[in-house]
DNA sequence: AGCACA
Protein backbone atom coordinates (compact mmCIF):
# COMPACT_ATOMS: atom_id res chain seq x y z
CA UNK A 1 0.00 0.00 0.00
CA UNK A 2 1.48 3.24 -0.81
CA UNK A 3 -0.35 4.97 2.38
CA UNK A 4 1.91 2.05 4.55
CA UNK A 5 0.34 -0.64 6.22
CA UNK A 6 -2.42 1.70 8.35
CA UNK A 7 -5.77 -0.20 8.08
CA UNK A 8 -8.51 2.19 7.01
CA UNK A 9 -10.30 4.65 9.38
CA UNK A 10 -12.84 7.28 9.53
CA UNK A 11 -10.17 9.81 10.23
CA UNK A 12 -7.16 11.28 8.27
CA UNK A 13 -4.25 12.71 9.27
CA UNK A 14 -2.62 14.79 7.39
CA UNK A 15 1.03 15.66 7.28
CA UNK A 16 3.49 18.23 5.79
CA UNK A 17 0.84 20.97 6.56
CA UNK A 18 2.56 24.37 6.40
CA UNK A 19 3.51 25.31 9.93
CA UNK A 20 2.94 29.05 9.06
CA UNK A 21 -0.84 28.95 9.32
CA UNK A 22 -2.26 29.92 12.31
CA UNK A 23 -4.34 26.48 13.94
CA UNK A 24 -7.74 28.17 14.04
CA UNK A 25 -7.42 29.24 10.58
CA UNK A 26 -5.92 26.01 9.25
CA UNK A 27 -8.94 24.06 10.79
CA UNK A 28 -11.40 26.07 9.56
CA UNK A 29 -9.73 25.88 6.32
CA UNK A 30 -9.26 21.83 6.43
CA UNK A 31 -13.21 21.90 7.48
CA UNK A 32 -13.68 23.36 4.29
CA UNK A 33 -11.73 21.79 1.68
CA UNK A 34 -12.41 18.28 3.43
CA UNK A 35 -16.29 18.79 3.63
CA UNK A 36 -17.11 17.68 0.11
CA UNK A 37 -16.29 14.49 1.00
CA UNK A 38 -19.14 13.65 3.90
CA UNK A 39 -19.84 14.99 7.49
CA UNK A 40 -17.40 16.03 9.50
CA UNK A 41 -17.19 15.24 12.85
CA UNK A 42 -13.82 16.80 14.68
CA UNK A 43 -10.81 18.52 12.90
CA UNK A 44 -8.05 18.59 15.40
CA UNK A 45 -4.88 20.38 14.70
CA UNK A 46 -1.93 21.30 17.78
CA UNK A 47 0.99 23.85 17.24
CA UNK A 48 3.11 21.87 20.09
CA UNK A 49 6.98 21.01 18.51
CA UNK A 50 5.67 17.52 18.22
CA UNK A 51 2.42 18.37 16.54
CA UNK A 52 2.64 21.05 14.19
CA UNK A 53 2.39 20.60 10.65
CA UNK A 54 -0.15 17.90 11.40
CA UNK A 55 -3.76 17.49 12.05
CA UNK A 56 -6.46 14.76 12.12
CA UNK A 57 -10.26 14.90 10.38
CA UNK A 58 -12.91 12.60 11.46
CA UNK A 59 -15.67 12.11 9.16
CA UNK A 60 -18.74 9.94 10.14
CA UNK A 61 -17.95 7.79 7.12
CA UNK A 62 -14.87 5.97 6.41
CA UNK A 63 -15.56 5.60 3.05
CA UNK A 64 -15.29 9.60 3.50
CA UNK A 65 -12.28 9.29 4.42
CA UNK A 66 -11.20 6.94 1.86
CA UNK A 67 -12.08 9.30 -0.84
CA UNK A 68 -10.38 11.82 0.60
CA UNK A 69 -7.51 9.86 1.04
CA UNK A 70 -7.42 9.06 -2.09
CA UNK A 71 -8.65 11.99 -4.09
CA UNK A 72 -6.30 14.80 -1.82
CA UNK A 73 -3.53 12.91 -1.88
CA UNK A 74 -0.20 15.90 -2.70
CA UNK A 75 -3.07 18.58 -2.57
CA UNK A 76 -1.08 22.23 -2.62
CA UNK A 77 -2.02 23.31 0.54
CA UNK A 78 -1.39 26.76 1.54
CA UNK A 79 2.13 26.22 -0.91
CA UNK A 80 2.59 22.44 0.35
CA UNK A 81 1.72 19.14 -0.71
CA UNK A 82 -0.73 17.56 1.94
CA UNK A 83 0.50 13.45 2.56
CA UNK A 84 -2.43 11.94 3.81
CA UNK A 85 -2.96 8.51 5.48
CA UNK A 86 -5.26 7.06 8.14
CA UNK A 87 -5.10 7.95 11.23
CA UNK A 88 -3.74 4.99 13.30
CA UNK A 89 -5.96 5.40 16.48
CA UNK A 90 -9.64 6.33 16.23
CA UNK A 91 -10.69 9.89 17.45
CA UNK A 92 -12.30 10.38 20.39
CA UNK A 93 -15.10 12.30 19.13
CA UNK A 94 -15.85 8.60 17.56
CA UNK A 95 -15.56 6.95 20.57
CA UNK A 96 -17.90 9.04 22.93
CA UNK A 97 -20.03 8.51 19.61
CA UNK A 98 -20.07 4.77 19.75
CA UNK A 99 -19.68 4.46 23.46
CA UNK A 100 -16.36 3.10 23.78
CA UNK A 101 -14.43 6.05 24.86
CA UNK A 102 -12.22 5.29 27.92
CA UNK A 103 -10.29 8.13 29.16
CA UNK A 104 -6.49 7.46 28.12
CA UNK A 105 -4.19 7.12 31.34
CA UNK A 106 -1.19 9.15 30.87
CA UNK A 107 -2.85 12.41 31.97
CA UNK A 108 -3.55 12.70 35.67
CA UNK A 109 -4.53 16.34 35.66
CA UNK A 110 -6.87 15.81 33.19
CA UNK A 111 -8.77 13.13 34.64
CA UNK A 112 -9.08 14.62 37.83
CA UNK A 113 -10.86 17.52 35.98
CA UNK A 114 -12.57 15.18 34.08
CA UNK A 115 -13.32 13.44 37.13
CA UNK A 116 -15.22 16.46 38.90
CA UNK A 117 -17.43 16.52 36.26
CA UNK A 118 -18.35 12.99 36.56
CA UNK A 119 -20.09 13.53 39.74
CA UNK A 120 -23.17 16.06 37.85
CA UNK A 121 -23.05 13.00 35.92
CA UNK A 122 -23.99 10.60 38.31
CA UNK A 123 -26.88 12.39 39.74
CA UNK A 124 -28.31 12.07 36.43
CA UNK A 125 -29.40 8.11 35.08
CA UNK A 126 -27.23 7.69 31.73
CA UNK A 127 -30.34 7.36 28.97
CA UNK A 128 -28.25 6.49 26.58
CA UNK A 129 -27.90 9.85 24.73
CA UNK A 130 -25.76 7.95 22.27
CA UNK A 131 -25.80 9.81 18.86
CA UNK A 132 -24.82 13.31 18.74
CA UNK A 133 -25.19 14.86 22.15
CA UNK A 134 -21.41 15.08 22.18
CA UNK A 135 -19.80 18.90 22.72
CA UNK A 136 -18.17 18.67 19.17
CA UNK A 137 -18.14 21.12 16.83
CA UNK A 138 -20.31 18.98 15.02
CA UNK A 139 -21.63 22.15 12.32
CA UNK A 140 -24.51 20.27 10.07
CA UNK A 141 -23.86 21.71 6.78
CA UNK A 142 -27.12 20.49 4.83
CA UNK A 143 -25.46 19.92 1.19
CA UNK A 144 -27.96 21.75 -0.66
CA UNK A 145 -30.02 20.21 -2.86
CA UNK A 146 -28.10 17.96 -5.91
CA UNK A 147 -24.99 17.18 -4.11
CA UNK A 148 -21.94 16.72 -7.25
CA UNK A 149 -19.48 15.39 -4.42
CA UNK A 150 -16.66 13.81 -6.69
CA UNK A 151 -15.40 16.23 -8.67
CA UNK A 152 -11.38 17.15 -8.06
CA UNK A 153 -10.85 20.32 -6.35
CA UNK A 154 -10.17 23.22 -8.84
CA UNK A 155 -10.31 26.90 -8.51
CA UNK A 156 -12.82 27.47 -10.88
CA UNK A 157 -16.40 26.84 -9.39
CA UNK A 158 -19.64 25.54 -11.68
CA UNK A 159 -23.17 26.81 -10.47
CA UNK A 160 -25.95 25.08 -10.92
CA UNK A 161 -29.51 25.86 -10.82
CA UNK A 162 -29.74 29.49 -10.60
CA UNK A 163 -32.65 31.44 -11.86
CA UNK A 164 -32.79 32.44 -15.72
CA UNK A 165 -33.12 35.91 -14.97
CA UNK A 166 -29.48 35.87 -12.63
CA UNK A 167 -26.93 38.31 -13.98
CA UNK A 168 -23.37 37.83 -13.54
CA UNK A 169 -23.12 41.51 -11.27
CA UNK A 170 -25.76 39.44 -8.82
CA UNK A 171 -23.39 36.17 -9.13
CA UNK A 172 -20.74 38.55 -8.17
CA UNK A 173 -22.14 40.43 -5.13
CA UNK A 174 -22.37 37.30 -3.71
CA UNK A 175 -18.99 35.26 -4.25
CA UNK A 176 -16.66 38.31 -4.03
CA UNK A 177 -17.25 38.33 -0.19
CA UNK A 178 -14.78 35.45 -0.39
CA UNK A 179 -11.41 36.25 -0.50
CA UNK A 180 -9.34 35.35 -3.58
CA UNK A 181 -12.33 36.46 -6.18
CA UNK A 182 -11.57 36.78 -9.58
CA UNK A 183 -14.21 36.81 -11.97
CA UNK A 184 -17.60 35.31 -12.78
CA UNK A 185 -18.36 34.04 -16.49
CA UNK A 186 -21.49 32.93 -17.78
CA UNK A 187 -22.95 31.76 -21.04
CA UNK A 188 -25.36 33.54 -23.11
CA UNK A 189 -26.29 30.12 -24.37
CA UNK A 190 -26.97 28.08 -20.95
CA UNK A 191 -29.12 29.91 -18.81
CA UNK A 192 -29.33 28.63 -15.36
CA UNK A 193 -25.42 28.20 -14.83
CA UNK A 194 -22.15 30.17 -14.47
CA UNK A 195 -18.41 29.68 -14.05
CA UNK A 196 -16.46 31.99 -10.77
CA UNK A 197 -13.00 32.09 -10.55
CA UNK A 198 -10.74 32.31 -7.61
CA UNK A 199 -6.81 32.27 -7.43
CA UNK A 200 -6.29 28.88 -5.99
CA UNK A 201 -8.33 25.39 -4.83
CA UNK A 202 -8.77 26.08 -1.57
CA UNK A 203 -10.40 29.88 -1.80
CA UNK A 204 -12.57 28.00 -3.85
CA UNK A 205 -13.59 26.01 -1.65
CA UNK A 206 -14.60 28.42 0.53
CA UNK A 207 -16.65 30.00 -1.38
CA UNK A 208 -18.61 26.77 -2.29
CA UNK A 209 -18.55 25.89 1.23
CA UNK A 210 -20.67 29.12 2.00
CA UNK A 211 -22.74 29.34 -0.89
CA UNK A 212 -23.29 25.53 -0.82
CA UNK A 213 -27.54 25.74 -1.61
CA UNK A 214 -27.59 29.91 -1.14
CA UNK A 215 -31.51 30.61 -2.62
CA UNK A 216 -31.70 33.86 -4.73
CA UNK A 217 -35.13 32.63 -5.54
CA UNK A 218 -36.51 29.93 -3.00
CA UNK A 219 -37.13 27.87 -5.82
CA UNK A 220 -33.39 27.91 -7.28
CA UNK A 221 -30.85 26.59 -4.03
CA UNK A 222 -27.52 26.56 -6.30
CA UNK A 223 -25.68 23.56 -7.03
CA UNK A 224 -22.32 24.57 -6.36
CA UNK A 225 -19.22 22.32 -7.51
CA UNK A 226 -15.78 22.51 -8.63
CA UNK A 227 -15.71 22.95 -12.44
CA UNK A 228 -14.18 20.04 -14.36
CA UNK A 229 -10.43 20.55 -15.16
C1' DA B 1 9.64 13.55 10.23
C1' DG B 2 6.44 13.96 13.51
C1' DC B 3 -0.42 9.82 15.27
C1' DA B 4 -4.01 13.50 19.24
C1' DC B 5 -8.13 14.60 21.21
C1' DA B 6 -6.04 21.57 26.46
Amino acid sequence: MLSGDIPPNQTIYIKNLNEKVKKEELKRSLYCLFSQYGRILDVVALKTPKLRGQAWVAFSEVTAASNAVRQMQNFPFYDKPMRIQYAKEKSDCISKADGTYVMREKKKKQEEKAERKRRTEEAQPANGPAAEANGGPTVSYRTGTAGPQETAPNNILFVQNLPVETTSQMLQLLFEQYPGFKEVRMVEAKPGIAFVEYEDDVQAGMAMQHLQGFKITAQNPMAISFAKK
